[in-house]
DNA sequence: CAAACGACTGTAATCGTTTGCAGCGTGACC
DNA sequence: GGTCACGCTGCAAACGATTACAGTCGTTTG
């Protein structure tokens, strides 16, 4: 019995006469052998896996992305290598080097940077076939392409509907801007504002998307003089911090002021008030990225395009119109 | 330049000549060389990756303690493999064969269950030497390393501080089971209400961990007559599902009904009421178990054993003594 | 009856490293 | 001057699979 056989066995068994791969099948039962990982990539060039990197897997957000990648993965006989890089460039470049040296056959990457090494493999390759994608953080001028919702327009119809309540002086908590993605979102939101300048004005502060700089950004805006009476954050985590915030300030939520999310986390629902968030479907995002990354691993160039998935206002418990003063402003507008 | 220089030159520089040295490392830098890890890992028969199983990634727990796994991992040299499970034994199985096939050096499962690929080889070595190591469910039957904290103490503490207060009618939220942890957790329950059978006494909910299952379990206890006055949940995300529940039976926290939860997540911190709950250390509990790994590896047998972290009860604003009869009986105890 | 064909199976090259061993030049020492 | 040690480098054999290509053998076809 030659190894070719036996190999023959294991991955076309159609090839082999049935006696002979019930003999084989047998022997590797009793013997108990398994086909060496290493032996079989370093033959066939392709590693069966995929490599992930993001910011912060402790984030739900992220995490459940992640779940999304991992099950598609799974599904289409890819295993998947988790990169969680803290937002720290120097880990993004490490983990991107694991692609030179062929231990995964594609990058997903979920922060907003490019490593080096995964940028030369972009330039070294025909456009559109380096099999690097990116999920959430969509730029152009990476020559990736990307899954993610338009963030611009989600942050508008967050904003409008704050001003619709008849809000008028809007607080924004926004991510840190070298993304691409909260200077999306901050732009929908100023878009939506300069629409009604006269009356509208927006007060910004910036988070990093975790909850104690939600904290902070509400603190910041709900102390100072003519506090807003509306709240965005750019994330939920930043969202319940500056729900705990406004308690903080013996105000309520949402009669003395209005929050909004960004997710739609599972924890946005049951805390109290549930939060009204505009919903991002994680999961659908994570099997995005890995059927968009799969199409350039399989040559379908053509299907290797950016992908812009929908988004949806949830409206919960956390949002209302403005009492007396504001409510007026609105009544005359 | 033979390939066996160049080898060394990457692998142990001080072997070979400053100035050829130099010279590789140009070649290498203009070339844009990096080795194959795939003929690294079949020659070496090391593939310097740890596969990590886990039960839900999007639980936060269990996020955390990845996070630390990932970078006691990186710092080691190691990457990570990760598996979600979904708690589905199947897929449990079918990463397991990957540690058959060499794609992993090494595996950490967080789950309750040894696969049957990890069993056999824990059967085929030496005793301590299989790089097989849990983490969360202790079971010695497993005949496999854990790092874990004391779950009968944790929960005998949590039952204990209720029962100070003054609470006789206590519920419990459990998780499956099937996990030895949760096991645990009931028999430390059992245990402190037994040490005041006369007057105390348990209701028992079985949830799953998730948010939606302790909404269901608060609705049981809560809805019966004479339901508890103190509510013990074997997790963080069930708590905010009683705390969900409650607030829709219009009963007030800490007043009407005191809740504490398990693992100390975030979000635990800062909802409304914050929860009580009993701290893991997450992220050590993912660190301790690389390292416990890296000894299997090494073949430091005799650190090859397993650790019990230290917990802590957090006392915050779900908890407080009865009102009224509850009191009189605390008075009269 | 020979040739051609088809269905299998075996031979052997190949993937890209690592590493034991041998070779080689230089300098030291006897 | 010969021997030896030492520092460095090259040779070549693994590692364990995959896969052209070349048999082998029975069956069909002209």
């Amino acid at each position: 019995m030659s190894t070719a056989t036996v190999s023959r066995v294991l991955s076309r068994p159609e090839m082999v006469n049935v006696a002979t791969r019930a003999a084989v099948m047998a022997a590797v039962e009793t013997l108990g052998y398994s086909p060496n990982a290493a032996a079989k990539s370093l033959r066939t060039l392709r590693s069966g896996k995929l490599l992930v990197t993001v910011p912060d897997i402790a984030n739900p957000f992220f995490a459940q992305i992640l779940q999304g990648i991992e099950s598609a993965a799974l599904r289409a006989g890819y295993a998947v290598l988790l990169g969680d890089t803290q937002h720290d460039e120097k880990r993004e470049q490490q983990y991107a080097t694991m692609l030179q040296r062929r231990e995964a056959d594609g990058l997903i990457f979920l922060g907003h940077r490019l490593p080096k090494a995964a940028a030369a493999l972009v330039r070294s390759l025909p456009h559109g076939k380096a099999p690097v994608v990116n999920g959430c953080e969509f730029s152009p001028s990476l020559g990736v392409p990307s899954v993610h919702i338009d963030n611009a327009k989600a942050a508008f119809e967050a904003v409008d509907y704050l001003c619709q309540l008849g809000h008028r002086r809007i607080g924004v908590v926004t991510g840190p801007m070298v993304s691409p993605l909260s200077r999306d979102r901050l732009k929908g939101t100023m878009t939506r504002a300069n629409r009604d300048k006269a009356r509208v004005t927006i007060s910004v502060a910036g988070g990093d998307f975790s909850i104690e700089s939600g904290i902070a950004a509400g603190e910041q805006l709900l102390g100072g003089v003519k506090p807003p009476t509306g709240i965005f954050c750019f994330n939920d985590e930043m969202a319940i911090g500056v729900l705990h915030a406004a308690r903080q300030h013996g105000l309520r939520v949402p009669d003395d002021v209005s929050v909004i999310g960004f997710d739609d986390i599972r924890f946005a629902q049951y805390g109290d008030p549930p939060l009204t968030t505009v919903r991002q479907p994680m999961r659908e995002l994570g099997e995005a990225t890995v059927r968009l990354l799969l199409n350039i691993l399989r040559g379908n160039v053509k299907d290797a395009v950016s992908v812009t998935l929908p988004h949806a206002l949830i409206i919960r418990g956390s949002t209302a119109a403005p009492r007396a003063r504001a409510s007026l402003t609105l009544a005359r507008g």
